[in-house]
DNA sequence: TTAATTCCTTATCATACATCAATGAAATGA
DNA sequence: TCATTTCATTGATGTATGATAAGGAATTAA
């Protein structure tokens, strides 16, 4: 958190995340760089709290962030960013139709993200064709994404859902409390550290 | 059933059922209404069967589908297709990836569907700056309901699932057997009975 | 470092839903 | 049309998970 981010470094990083990013040239990369920014998020502050409009994407480059909706005074954690994992950031639902966020992002720790606007990356998708089949590529990922959740909410119990999580991301049991966790798979802390136990 | 569709049918139809079809231009449409196909599916008949590849995407034009997942033996009702509601027909999963399907597709009633596959779909993407767009949008329509029904089942009971069904869709429960409405609802055919009853 | 707070676990009790079983209604097919 | 099968409902029972409460561990802040 310390050292300032070179550009160099920031974009090896970003190409390195995210594989779909190889299919933009030299000059789309040009259009990119001046407009990204670096934003910096203390432990516990948000990058975004429900009823705000998204005008940003990001990308995470350092830390972990917690996605989570507010229903009827509980919380219901959505996913995880991690800057090795899942590192697209943003309300997208609020982002793509521009409307107030029923989302909240927070900081699980120190957090870097590097963002661009939604009028910067429409405006990019109108300049070049390469950036538009991107913005497609993205959305299908994230389609993709979400199916994944919905087949694991409807066919699977949290037992199965913990067992998964387990298998796909041994440590993320160690980074993040409990109860986050046991609300990501739909139980209350005492359900998962029943089904915590009947793994022992 | 009996009459033949003619393309200008066809074509006002699919226009109305999808809004984001407006982009389009005469051109473009020049170039899509060659490719379309119309498939009809009687009764019990499946658009697709899981281990196929979908190579194609539709829009129902008559007729109601649905969408299951067999998990160890059993079936999961993921979602029904309408042509007056959700006429976008495709194992979308199957279709982007072009990998063998999960979902099932079969017909509860004989039903039209108007097709276009995977190879003709990419070729437009790259003819038309404006079919690649809709491309996107597309996707990111598809992933805002994948997100809908996530809250859905991970926010809310059963219970309020069913309340919310038969608030945006009233005639639901009379067209389509209630197994399949309480496998769509994740609970079993007799606590479905049970919910209603509480309704009454 | 100590005090305060948050968090995780365990136990008990309550409850929603699944399972099993039986009946009548509806749909299907010969 | 009648016989067969599938489907919806209801009741009885079992089980997994939620709610509540309490103690101890871990983290945070003074």
């Amino acid at each position: 958190m310390r050292k300032p981010i070179s550009t160099e470094q920031l974009l090896l990083h970003v190409q390195n995340m995210i594989p779909l990013l190889a299919q933009l040239n030299e000059e789309d990369w040009g259009m990119i760089v001046p407009l990204l920014k670096v934003v910096k998020l203390k432990k516990g502050t948000y990058f975004i709290k429900d009823g705000q409009v998204c005008h940003q994407i990001g990308f995470l480059y350092q830390g972990i962030l917690r996605v989570f909706h507010l229903v009827n005074g509980k919380e219901f954690s959505s996913y995880f960013n991690f800057a090795s994992r899942n590192p697209i950031v943003s309300a997208f639902e609020s982002f793509l139709l521009q409307s107030p966020s029923s989302e909240n992002i927070h900081a699980l720790e120190d957090s870097v993200v590097i963002t661009i606007t939604f009028a910067q990356l429409q405006s990019l998708y109108e300049q070049s064709p390469r950036i538009q089949k991107l913005g497609r590529l993205m959305a299908e990922q994230n389609y993709l994404l979400a199916m994944e959740r919905i087949k694991s909410l409807q066919f699977h119990s949290a037992t199965d859902r913990y067992s998964a999580l387990l298998k796909i991301y041994p440590q993320l049991i160690n980074k993040i409390p409990h109860h986050y966790v046991a609300s990501y798979l739909g139980v209350t802390p005492e359900s998962l550290s029943r089904i915590r136990k009947s793994f022992e």
